[in-house]
DNA sequence: TCATTGATCAACTGATTGGTTGATTAAGAG
DNA sequence: CTCTTAATCAACCAATCAGTTGATCAATGA
């Protein structure tokens, strides 16, 4: 049932990744093309070490790369990555909608309700 | 500074809401319809107390809302918040996958222009 | 060789988090 | 009224995390 392909614990290190404004700033920096630890630094009041910190935690979460450039170690954005997160969202998104649309239709146009709705029937699994 | 119409707070609380096994569980969940707290609960070894204080925090990321019917206080899944962390995501992972189909042409013509670009060598990457 | 630059490692501190237990509010049901 | 159910509040503890300073490593250039 569960399509995670990608491991829970994937999942956890990429959003708490993200959780961050310094780090996203650094994923929107690195969007538009690869750099160095000194060159992600320099917008924010942090250390150096900080700083190689927050790419060491994008880099363990699999959104970004390195490699070797004689001292440099360029940082590189993993646009997959990115993609794998959008498609664990949109796959609850969508399914969340849909239920919406087939409930809007089951209580007819212009019923402008607040959305609450019961689920139809009680599922109890256990599983621990 | 921030282009973040979201605002970052927004995007750090919905982010690291996500980061958590248990709280995404409860996303998937969320997903088929609505649920209390006790329903959400089944599921985990944790105590009642600890799924509330999950529910808050997917409550103050905004990704969820809840109402009140008697006793109970269902959990509806805000599916408009879960777009908007899939656009913010997409925002850069489409900069970055533009770019690299740029600079995949540039390679072919030979020489590299790109002002951002600290690599030159950079080739393709192996796809996952 | 030695000095410089880029980056990391190690240890420490303060703040935050995830979970617990126990008490408490709120709304019915008897 | 009392009793039960649903859920939260409050205090507390162990673990983790963000950031710092200081030392160290790796590659290059003088």
């Amino acid at each position: 049932m569960e399509q995670d392909a990608l491991g829970s614990e994937s999942l956890d290190r990429a959003f708490m990744a993200l959780a961050d404004p310094v780090r996203r700033a650094m994923v929107a920096r690195l969007s538009r093309g690869d750099a160095t630890v000194n060159e992600l630094a320099e917008p924010f009041a942090i250390t150096k070490q900080a700083v190689s910190k927050h790419i060491q935690v994008l880099e363990h979460a699999g959104l970004v790369t390195r490699s070797r450039d004689a001292q440099r170690r360029p940082v590189h954005l993993d646009a997959a990555a990115l993609e794998r997160l959008t498609a664990w969202i949109d796959q609850y998104r969508l399914i969340a909608e849909s239920r919406f649309r087939q409930l809007d239709q089951l209580l007819g146009a212009g019923v402008s309700h607040h959305e609450q709705e019961n689920t139809p029937a009680k599922k109890k699994e256990e599983l621990k």
